[in-house]
DNA sequence: TTGGAATCGTCTGTTTCAGACTGTCCAGAA
DNA sequence: TTCTGGACAGTCTGAAACAGACGATTCCAA
């Protein structure tokens, strides 16, 4: 009931068992692998350990408390549901934040040699091919359950994004073939040229 | 020169300091802030400490250090180079990562009315229309400087997510306009109905 | 010459993190 | 029936990352 600070996970937490009804960590564990994971990741032991946080704060009540395998079942209170609300309605100050290993190497690919920038691009064009289909799959399974729909707009920035970036490392991958990447003794001969 | 374990922030230092050569840290902050920034960030306090561990692993080497202000100037060793191109060469095996708090309130609209739905949509056009005019002007800035030309293809697929959240947010506004975000009642109305 | 802004660096306590580890449950093989 | 493996569920730990306050230095302009 105090004055914790709440963080983006806290509302993650909050706002999936406002809309999921009582859930245990596991639970939520899985929900939001397969949903808002995708855009706010966190090791799952966090999911542990929030709730109990969330309940301090009052925000969270523990419903029951099951022997055996002990699960514990969280629900919103009204205090939480508030609070969520809150959140929900204040402006979005922060910019999305974009993580990317391999558009880090590309930064760096005067340092690398044409084959690492292309078997980069290969790499990356597969693993975006691959999180497409899976994007449209869940898109088709899902398109039909009226419940969800709401939840679903949220993919469709994500293939966005993810064609956006396929589409990109095409075109760095012909850009190579085309030999626009020079390995380092063509690339100092170019700059001495200039 | 013991083996500590690399981060990719390491490498992104690691690979500045090969780019620009000899830097100071308040250097590498500056140039990641303008550059690899946009896709790796991290506290600036991390560019001090970092460097230490770098050069406490052989990899970088403290070039001087001045009275007044004690800059550290590290210069990267042959093995910081060979580590660093290794790196280069190995596979990128993780997905690229977006943590995007508007993508959360969006997925949990039906927790919220449409107003704060319209809100975030046009918050978020501003935000990404803003940042493309950003990078638009970086690229023309950069267009004819043929040594940064090779570093600024990353430009595009800022520029290409930008575009891929700027197009999906308007489409969002408009479909709240068309009223496809219902409010809580209509929406508990609408799923009786069904 | 002085004081305010921009520059540069350090420090601190807290969160977050990965991932190893433990325990539980169930199904089918022996 | 007992055993065993694998999926399921939860806990723990030390190391990194983090925000952001703070302190010091330099520069410039009035």
């Amino acid at each position: 009931m105090s004055s914790v600070r709440l963080s983006t996970t806290s509302y993650v937490v909050l706002g999936m068992i406002a809309l999921r009804g009582p859930s245990t960590p596991y639970d939520l564990k899985r929900a939001i692998g397969r949903s808002v994971g995708y855009f706010w990741s966190f090791p799952h032991a966090q999911l542990y350990s929030e709730p109990k946080r969330l309940e301090d704060a009052g925000l969270l009540e523990l419903e029951e408390e099951q022997h055996g395998r002990r699960r514990k079942l969280y629900t919103i209170t009204t205090e939480g549901e508030t609070a969520l609300r809150t959140w929900l309605s204040e402006p979005v100050n922060a910019h999305f934040e974009l993580r990317d290993v391999a558009e880090i190497k590309l930064f760096f690919n005067e340092l690398a040699t044409p084959e690492d920038v292309a078997r980069l691009a290969s790499g990356q064009i597969e693993q975006h091919e691959r999180r497409i289909a899976e994007y449209e799959s869940m898109q088709k399974r899902y398109s039909d359950i009226d419940d969800v729909a709401s939840r679903m707009v949220t993919l469709e920035l994500g293939l966005g994004m993810e064609r956006a970036a396929l589409s990109f490392w095409r075109d760095v991958a012909g850009r190579v073939e085309r030999g626009e990447f020079p390995a380092p003794p063509a690339r100092e001969a170019a700059r001495r040229a200039r």
